[in-house]
DNA sequence: CGGCTATTTGAGGTACCTCAACGCCCGTGG
DNA sequence: CCACGGGCGTTGAGGTACCTCAAATAGCCG
């Protein structure tokens, strides 16, 4: 959903506020205190910005720098045989991109930026080192870890156990949940950046069907559409229809 | 399924090779010095033999310990709202069963045993002391749950994308890779410990379809069946039929 | 042998897919 | 500013992979 027009260049001194914005998350998940918060708001990093569709991991790569989103939306697929894809991910503003490559030699999967997206790579081997002096910033990206995993399991279960309606509103539910969280002074109403087919990629469906899911979801004013625009304007709505529990997004672990 | 006849109730002193192997599994993907190995052995715990489709945790619990799989089978398993069930992962004998609640403080899914097992349950507050004290348990806690994590996004494809004789080829293959991986003297062939309801649930399809893609594959000579037992007799054919390639188990991360 | 559970089989239904055409939005270049 | 073109969304018609319901069979335990 490329480059969106109320989104201008930004000026490059902003970072600050972006990188602000990762902290507040990682803390929110798992407080950090205030010395750790300035460790790695002094973490060395190359500031990018990509377009859309821009490949950030191949699958089979051994990367160098840990990218975090500052800005826009990335997310995370594999391919069948056959040439399907599976949307195995969605990564938000303010969310690291690739913790996992501090553990573990390669890459099992692809990441795409979804959005126009500014992207800070910090050097592994600082962070590495970041996390192995700081007890909390090791147990921040375990839990960024973990909940991320959570995430892929409730995924699966939209995938392999609801009808289209459900599932498609489940995952609007979730995205509607976490960018709130993010994001608490923005619109109840969610501009979900993705195209039918990412949806469908996403959802185990095709876009076709998305695209007539979408009309029913539109019809029962859970959603509305103009142009190629979509937004999750009724988030009650959307939960009822798929029972939306948010206990797996693991909100209540900081408390 | 369950109580296997070739597994005669075993001697209460053997948890030591039992444990064993639990460490084994943990060092072969990420390397242990000797001295962590021993504090992981001298971990305090209890034993317990539990009986198929014992419940070990339920969405929302916060435990006390951590249960490790010393022997049979245990999985994960999500609800939806009309009763549908999602199996969301698979344990297998030697596997750590809750590393999750040492970082996270509510439990999302729920936990089974699968077969009759053994486990060793572990005080958290003591795992947790020597995580935080022994960077290189930390590191393999970690890359467990990275793991296993990789293994929920194949899944996520798995049930996506692929239609059931692939999926179903797919699945019983990567038990077939982790099963050799923990033992590797074990049979090539494969004795699956899952009725067809559970397949079914771990694949996203109906029991009634489970065994009608079973009887095509082993028409196909991939798989062979007597009684109620099933058995995964051939992996390479099993590997044809969804094209399988075990890089998301991440073997090659020890090396 | 009886009773339970898992498996098997059949027949009919449906949720979703495939293919294909059309139209709209939007960026581009003349 | 308009014409063009490409991508995305929309719609229809027909197909199929998988589901549902139901009943029968087979394995397993007491």
């Amino acid at each position: 959903m490329p480059p969106r027009p109320e989104m201008p260049p930004r000026p490059e001194q902003s970072h600050k506020a972006q990188l602000d914005m990762f902290v507040r998350k990682l803390t929110a998940h798992s407080p950090l205190p205030l010395s750790d918060q300035e460790a790695l708001l002094a973490l060395p990093y190359q500031y990018r910005q990509l377009a859309p569709n821009t490949t950030i991991l191949r699958e089979g790569d051994r990367p160098q720098v840990c990218p975090i989103l500052l800005s826009g939306f990335a997310y995370r697929y594999k391919l069948a045989a056959d040439g399907g894809r599976q949307i195995v991910g969605l990564r938000i503003p303010g969310d690291p991109l690739d913790f996992q490559s501090l553990y573990l030699r390669t890459v099992d999967h692809n990441l795409q930026t979804l959005t126009q997206a500014d992207v800070a790579l910090v050097p592994l081997a600082e962070l590495e080192q970041l996390a192995d002096t700081r007890r909390s910033i090791a147990r921040a990206i375990l839990v960024d870890i973990l909940v991320e995993a959570s995430i892929g399991r409730e995924w699966q279960l939209n995938i392999g156990r609801r009808h289209a309606l459900p599932r498609l509103a489940h995952f609007l539910c979730e995205l509607a949940y976490r960018v709130q969280f993010s994001e608490p002074q923005a619109d109840a109403q969610l501009d979900v950046p993705l195209t039918q087919e990412q949806l469908a990629d996403i959802l185990g469906l095709t876009p076709v069907h998305v695209n007539r899911t979408l009309k029913t979801l539109e019809q029962e004013g859970a959603v509305t559409r103009s142009g190629r625009r979509l937004w999750a304007s009724d988030i009650n709505a959307l939960a009822r229809l798929c029972d939306f529990s948010p206990l797996y997004l693991h909100r209540d672990n900081a408390a």
